[in-house]
RNA sequence: GGUCGGAUGGCCGAGUGGCUAGGCAGUGGUCUGCAAAACCAUCUACACCGGUUCGAAUCCGGUUCCGACCUCCA
């Protein structure tokens, strides 16, 4: 029996995953703020837990997946002053701020449509949410660790912390934090440094706002995902993913939240994906460094010496473990680009390989060593590393320097199904998406050039592959005759 | 400054006490009308200094360098 272990950051340990409830699982991912063009960072994320979304329905569980997108709030700096993100960038393009909103949670689902990740089971939004928000800012009150001033609501930490234990995830002492805190300009109406908005007046120029029993205003940074996560899967759920860099303080306080509101920690999981680097430091929004999924797919950015296929992004992911960061260059993406394509077209091969009487390799460990790798904590770079021994070995079955049988043959081909297709997402669009029988017109050209090949016509062979090379198709010549393939 | 993580071959990137990661690139060969692909073989490692051990890239201590978080961030 194997066990599916997973790194949980609230105990530092990789553990074994026990759903709350047998056969389900329910899981809580933070999704972007949706101001500006999603990038490669946002991806990163969403691909992650897509694997692991797709790795436990494959499991047998049913899972809910939650993924918000946070279209409200969160301002854009921490000394409580300043206008919201969505809020600025709407006043900048003289749009309202739900334009602003819808246009890029569109580019974000069609960015994530290219790179082949499904879609959570609910996506929910934080302004369709304000009144759960709301109501869990009255049960924070309620229970002491809230207090209001002039118009806004903070959550307590100091007295949260007597209590209870903020900074269990994230493993920060209050006092470190009331020490190392930034100094804020002017006056604060909160009691502590330490703490948090749970509700913020809004200025009369702020254009996003909602009414409140404490006036006009619209929710902390960090509510929607304690108020979303409750509403939709409970206060005690099993999965909470998001970035590293949101571990502390979204996540931190949201923990904080729900105990305050429920006495229940949320999840019982929390899991965090690492950034994605570029010359090792960290790609972002703030540090300006980063490219968007558009500019990769169509090579458009400056950094990027050519396109990159969405596919080529997926794997290029995929080939680091997630807790890694993971360094992008145009070398590492191309070098991933070669490495896809000969899986792919081992993959195809694998379909026309002529079965023997008995194999002559041994492929039965590789199924039950790739399962091993996913259980230790989705470890995809194992499992790819075996697949391309796999790849060696149908390249040479098809050279005919070893034999496999038909049974092995369809072990082999439901393993790659199941790993490249269903759990890893890795398709070739472009023979899924070719409505006419490609093959069929193909085998009759090669047909004909074989006929010059006899005759030793070269020139009319040579003009065939040339033009068909012209056409992105790519002849070769092996001893059992002509295979032709995409280039890319 | 505080907390945490990292340093692996030309590049990317796994592993974690003894046995090979894998991809890309390089080199030599096989195949081939040529080409491409593929196959076979092969080269370049575990930041530095100590220690533990029969044995350490892997454990322990120290050093250097890098990064993340401590403001919004995926």
């Amino acid at each position: 029996m194997q066990y599916f272990k997973i790194y949980n950051t609230l105990s530092g340990k990789k553990e074994i995953f026990r759903s709350i409830n047998p056969n389900i699982v329910t899981m809580y991912v933070c999704g972007p703020t949706v101001y500006g063009e999603p990038h490669l960072g946002h991806a990163r994320p969403a691909l992650t837990f897509d694997i692991l979304f797709r790795y436990l329905k494959h499991l047998g569980y049913k899972v809910r997946y939650v993924r918000n997108i946070t279209d409200v709030g969160h301002l854009l700096n921490d000394a409580d002053e300043g206008g919201d993100k969505i809020g600025e960038k709407a006043k900048a393009l003289k749009l309202e701020p739900m334009e602003v909103a819808n246009f890029y949670t569109k580019k974000y689902h069609e960015s994530l449509y290219k790179l082949n990740i499904e879609n959570p089971s609910i996506e929910p939004l934080a302004s369709g949410h304000i009144i759960e928000q709301i109501e869990m800012i009255k049960k924070i009150i309620d229970n002491g660790f809230g207090y209001e001033v002039n118009g806004s609501v903070y959550f307590d930490v100091v007295k949260y912390n007597e209590s209870n234990d903020y900074g269990i995830l994230s493993r920060r002492k209050i006092e470190d934090l009331m020490d190392s805190s930034r100094h804020l300009d002017g006056q604060s109406d909160k009691k502590n440094k330490v703490d948090f908005a749970l509700w913020k007046k809004a200025s009369s120029e702020h254009i996003m706002r909602w009414p409140s029993p404490w006036g006009d205003g619209f929710p902390g940074w960090h509510l929607e995902c304690s108020a979303m996560s409750c509403k939709y899967l409970g206060e005690e759920f099993d999965i909470h993913g998001g970035g590293m860099d949101l571990v502390f303080p979204h996540h931190e306080a949201e923990i904080a939240q729900c105990c305050a509101a429920n006495n229940n920690k949320g999840a019982k999981y929390w899991m965090h994906n690492n950034m994605i680097t570029i010359s090792g430091q960290k790609m972002g929004k703030s540090l300006g460094n980063f490219i968007t999924l558009d500019e990769f797919f169509n090579g458009s950015h400056d950094k990027l010496d050519q396109a990159y296929h969405p596919m080529v992004i997926r794997f290029f992911l995929l080939q680091a473990h997630y807790r890694s960061t993971i360094d992008f260059s145009n070398t590492a993406l191309q070098s991933a680009e070669k490495g896809l394509i000969r899986l792919f077209n081992a993959i195809k091969i694998l379909n026309k390989l002529k079965p023997k009487e008995k194999s002559t390799v041994d492929i039965s460990p590789f199924s039950s060593k790739c399962d091993l790798a996913m259980n230790d904590d989705m470890n995809t770079p194992i499992v790819l590393s075996y697949l391309f021994d796999l790849v060696k070995i149908i390249n040479s079955t098809y050279e005919g320097k070893q034999d496999l049988s038909i049974k092995d043959i369809n072990e082999l081909k439901k393993l790659f199904e199941k790993y490249t297709v269903s759990i890893f997402g890795l398709c070739n669009s472009e023979e899924d998406s070719d409505p006419t029988d490609v093959e069929g017109i193909m085998s009759i050209i090669l047909e004909l050039r074989q006929n010059s090949k006899e005759k030793k016509d070269w020139e009319i062979a040579d003009k065939i592959r040339d033009r068909l090379n012209n056409l992105n198709i790519e002849i070769k010549d092996t001893k059992d005759g002509t295979s032709w393939s995409y280039k890319k």
